[in-house]
DNA sequence: CGTGTTTGACCCGCGC
DNA sequence: GCGCGGGTCAAACACG
């Protein structure tokens, strides 16, 4: 009957509206574990520097340095550097002399996907920024914000926040320096990192399909080896096997492919948009 | 009133 | 030397 087909289309319908309901919440809840991810890939980047920079005892002068550009990619390992805090830059109050520039701080840059409505340009890595400066450049339309970290300067920490020239809806946040103290907002940012995907005990895997590549985090079997006990005494809540397993498949994954956030955000939010 | 942000001015390196 | 452009400073401003 009439009536029958009608009822029928319109619970047809109505599964249709349920299912445009599920998909818009799953990709509402894959741009919000996009965003976790990130953030843990910048807490983990932060753990892993501070990790690696506690082993080796090479001597080098901090210096601040202005510029550091001279022939370098996005990520050169100039990771050894000295963390005395006192003597980083706040001693001589030379105002114009060249500062010798003995190594340059490690630049890295970190994709992040925000919404495409959020104007301040806010990479929530845990640490906490003031902003210094913002710059509309040449090559892309949207301003640059400089960040300097809020521990300065004992922090010599900076970090440039910019829109994707090609995904508006994609920060590109490039980190000079490295921190010389713990995370200050560690429980917010642990926190907010766990709210929607449990980081510790839940094996993590994110896989894409023809757009990128594939990445995938194992987290069912971490090595048990060795835990560094140094930094574990300030922030470790979940099992330092895994966070150990995750810094050092972090970084294997970061040597081999240098662009792998980069590969990794674009092809996340490539699909998104779809 | 203290703290953080905004924003125009200034500095400085680099290419011509 | 000069102009350009990125990076930084600092006074003004906003906000709690």
């Amino acid at each position: 009957m009439e009536l029958g087909r009608k009822v029928s289309l319109k619970e047809e319908n109505g599964a249709l509206v349920e299912e445009l309901n599920r998909v818009s919440a799953e990709n509402k809840k894959l741009t919000e574990m996009l965003a976790v991810m990130c953030e843990n890939y910048n807490a983990l980047r932060g753990q892993l520097m501070d990790y690696m920079s506690k082993n080796p005892d090479k001597e080098l002068s901090p210096s601040r340095k202005r510029k550091s550009e001279s022939s370098n990619n996005n990520n050169d390992n100039t990771i050894a550097m000295n963390r005395n805090s006192e003597s980083s830059s706040t001693d001589e109050e030379s105002s114009k002399k060249p500062r010798e520039e003995v190594i340059k701080s490690k630049i890295s840059r970190v994709y992040m996907r925000t919404e495409a409505s959020d104007t301040s340009l806010v990479v929530k890595d845990g640490y906490q920024w003031r902003k210094y400066g913002q710059k509309v450049t040449r090559d892309n339309p949207s301003p640059r914000a400089y960040f300097k970290c809020s521990f300065a300067p004992s922090c010599p920490v900076k970090k440039k926040v910019q829109r994707s020239i090609e995904d508006q809806s994609v920060l590109v946040a490039t980190y000079e320096g490295e921190h010389n103290h713990p995370h200050p907002s560690q429980m917010e940012a642990t926190s907010a990192a766990t709210r929607s995907l449990n980081f510790g005990s839940a094996p993590c895997s994110a896989s894409l399909g023809s757009a990128g590549p594939t990445i995938t985090l194992d987290l069912t079997k971490p090595k048990s080896s060795n835990n560094d006990a140094r930094s574990s005494k300030s922030r470790m809540e979940a099992t330092p096997e895994i966070r150990q397993f995750l810094v050092e498949h972090m970084a294997s994954s970061l040597t081999k492919d240098p662009n792998f956030t980069a590969a990794l955000a674009a092809a996340i939010s490539g699909r998104m948009l779809q």
